[in-house]
Parts: C-alpha cells; sequence; structure tokens
DNA sequence: CATTACATGTCGGCT
DNA sequence: AGCCGACGTGTAATG
C-alpha cells in the first residue's frame, strides 16, 4: 500500500461526474490497483475513488505536473488526479489481512430462531428456512398448533420497510390454496428491537411482533450443544 | 491527520461485535477523532472504523502494549485497537476540503423525463415536477391522451421499494376527486433499469414500466438547445 | 430532531 | 455472471 499526502484536484467520471478542486488530501493506493481520496473529515467513506479492479497510469500532464489516470476496464470509469505537490509518500507491505470475523447478524439469528421457533409464538414448529415466494424468500415458515402456517420475517431492527416486506408475503401466501386450507397465513415480524412506529403498522395489519433475545437464544443453543 | 501503519489486533462492539487478529494495517486517525482500519485491498470501506463524533483514548493495556480505546459517546460503540508494532507514524494537516461538486443523479434524470414526458408513454403531457402530496412529492405529474392523470416515480435503479413508493402514492392520488374525475391515476415506474422482481410486482399492480435511455435523452436535450 | 429516500452505495449469498 | 437483500449501511433533504 503507498500513502501520499499531496495537494491535488480530483475528477471523476463514470455513472456521474464529479470534481474535487485543488486542495491537500490524503492518497491511498491499494496494491489491488484501487484508490481512495480521503479528506481529514467525514466519515470512512472517500471523497471519491476507484473500485478494484482497476490500473492505475502515472503520467504527466501538459503543464508538466504529475497525473495519474486510475481506470476501470469494465465500466469506463475515471478518475483522474492531478497532482500540484507532494507532502509525503511511503509505501508498506501489508501482507494479506486475515479477514474480519463477524457475529451478531441476521443469517445467526435466523439460525437460532429457526432451532427455537416455540421462542416466537406458543406452539410454532419450523416448516422451512427460506421458503420461497415469487418474490423472495419467506425467512421462516412455520405451523402453529392449530395448524395454520405462519411467515416469520426477521430482523436485526425492526423497522417500517420490514413490515411491508413481510405484508407482500403475506398478501402473495394468502393466494395459495395449500397454506391456507385451515386458515388465513399468520405473519409474525421478529427483530431484536421493533421501533414504535413498526410495531404500530404490523399491528394494524394484524401481524404479530416478537421480541428476541439473541443472548437467551445463543445461550439455549449452547447448552442444547452440550447436551449432545 | 494522522497516519499509522501498525502490527494490530481491533475488536468492536456495537450493533455487532467484530475481530480483526492480529495483522498488519493502515490506521487513519482523522481530526474529528473519527479511525479508520484499511488492509490493503478490498474496496473503500474499511475492516473496521468508529463514525464521528467520537474521542480516542490512547493507554496501555496489562502486557504493557499500547492499546486504543475509540468510543462513540451516543450510541455505547467501541473499538478497541491493540497495538504490537508500529511500523510507521505522521501527522499531517489537511485543512478543510472544498467538497465534492457532483453532477448526473437522479435530478437530472427527472429534468430531462420532464422535458420529454412523451418518451414514457405516447401522448403523455407534463403537468408539474415534484407534485406535492401528503406523504412526498410524486416525480412527475402528467395527463395522457385520453385525460387520465399519471403519476411518474422516477429511478436510477427500478427495484421493489420503488414500485412501494409509488403504490403509495397511487394509494393516495386515487382518492382525490379532482384526478379521478376521468378515471383512476394511472402509474408509470420509469428507470434506467428495471429488476425483474420490481417489474413483476409493478405489472401485478398495473403499473406500467418505462426503460429510460439517458444518453438518448440527452442528446434529444442537446438537439433542442441547438436549436433555440 | 425524526423520518424518508438516495447512493459511483458495498458486500455476501445464491441461482 | 447476474439477481437480490442486508448493511455497524452513511448521508442529505425535509417536515
Amino acid at each position: 500500500m503507498r500513502i501520499v499526502v499531496a495537494r491535488c484536484q480530483v475528477d471523476y467520471a463514470g455513472r456521474l461526474t464529479a470534481h474535487l478542486p485543488m486542495a491537500t488530501r490524503v492518497l491511498m493506493l491499494k496494491s489491488d490497483g484501487s484508490v481512495l481520496v480521503h479528506s481529514d473529515g467525514g466519515s470512512y467513506k472517500p471523497l471519491n475513488w476507484m473500485s478494484p479492479p482497476c490500473t492505475v497510469r502515472f503520467g504527466t500532464a501538459e503543464d508538466g505536473r504529475d497525473e495519474w489516470v486510475v481506470s476501470q476496464a469494465k465500466s469506463d470509469d475515471t478518475l483522474r488526479i492531478l497532482i500540484d505537490e507532494v507532502l509525503h509518500d511511503t509505501s508498506h507491505d501489508l501482507g494479506i489481512d486475515p479477514g474480519l470475523q463477524k457475529d451478531g447478524v441476521e443469517k445467526h439469528l435466523q439460525e437460532l430462531l429457526a432451532e427455537h421457533p416455540a421462542t416466537l409464538a406458543d406452539g410454532l414448529t419450523l416448516v422451512r428456512r427460506e421458503f420461497p415466494t415469487a418474490i423472495g424468500p419467506v425467512d421462516l415458515m412455520c405451523r402453529d398448533a392449530a395448524g395454520l402456517s405462519v411467515a416469520v420475517e426477521i430482523k436485526r431492527r425492526g423497522e417500517i420497510d420490514g413490515v411491508e416486506q413481510l405484508t407482500r408475503y403475506l398478501d402473495l401466501l394468502n393466494r395459495d390454496p395449500a397454506l391456507t386450507r385451515k386458515g388465513p397465513v399468520r405473519g409474525v415480524f421478529a427483530a431484536q428491537e421493533i421501533k414504535p412506529q413498526a410495531r404500530v403498522l404490523a399491528t394494524d395489519r394484524g401481524i404479530d411482533c416478537a421480541l428476541v433475545d439473541y443472548d437467551a437464544l445463543r445461550g439455549m443453543d449452547d447448552a442444547e450443544s452440550r447436551l449432545f
């Protein structure tokens, strides 16, 4: 990785065109050819960048100043960096990163709830995970004690669009005679945290809300693992 | 801005927990307190980070190694960076960045389509852009040859949530007697690219889809500009 | 300050 | 490779 601090001007042309006036910035050139232009603030997103796979051509502008042209083969996107003055320039061999280990995402939540569907509502049993429909898979399809089908939508944080999503599934599922033989398909909206507005909308549409305790579920799972 | 290259181990705890094993990485400390942990690859997104506003406490771990703890006041998120070896450490005064100038986003598409509504459907004429409703503005409100009102939602890429958005508008607009005198309000979902699922949903709801050719529109606009 | 819609989103998973 | 949905989404506009 090469890190350059320089007074520079940047022009991007791709899905949009963008321009950065001459100013001092940090340029990060990664070994895969990608380039990041960072200012001292904002967030983790660079002011401008080029994603890999791309190549950098280190050239010279008409007036003799250095100009770097970063281009992406596929998309015709180009990033032109005109360098006025270099204040710092170092390179470092970082090696390959072992990578990020995540925990606690929706997928894990779905796995845990698939194993313990009764924590969502009494008597619930799993029919299948990722139940396919024409507009996408339902996270969990279950059946309740009365034999009714129950569609479960799982989110880390339950907000309105999650309720909308479940509503679309329910609309579709309720047209399926095989699922509605014993009555309409119920909906359960499950999340670690449910926003008040989402709860109101869900309730208004007859969808049950279930708060999920991730740590408790993980505990149940550990206990179970120890037993077998 | 301070740039440090170091062998480090990073642990994040917040909405999720994540761990980065000991390896050499670039640490970017911005003047607003935010911290970015970059590897030599990936995209512009850091492996891990803390967004401002946040504060860094430069401390020492039990074994004597340096440990930086970055914490966000609001959310209780913390990022712990255990430093094994510093390979590089420099600071630079970048000043305030003049910022990015953009062009070519959805707004421009809307301008072009407002000038050429007939490219969306035969006989369409513009009533007004950003037609106000209680739940937000409709991108374009038009009228067709038969005198029916036509609500147009414009996206760069047409996906399901765009269809949902237009559906909400149509539900509302169709309750307005002034707009429905000659019949129900039609919906047109316009985008440079429409995902199959979005098309299915739109069609199911009686909404027309229109593929927009941005370059062609821009060409029409240029031709027109040259005439006047 | 909360909500909403956009983003050069990026990223991973699956077909 | 393309499609689809989640993301520690972030971020700007807007009421």
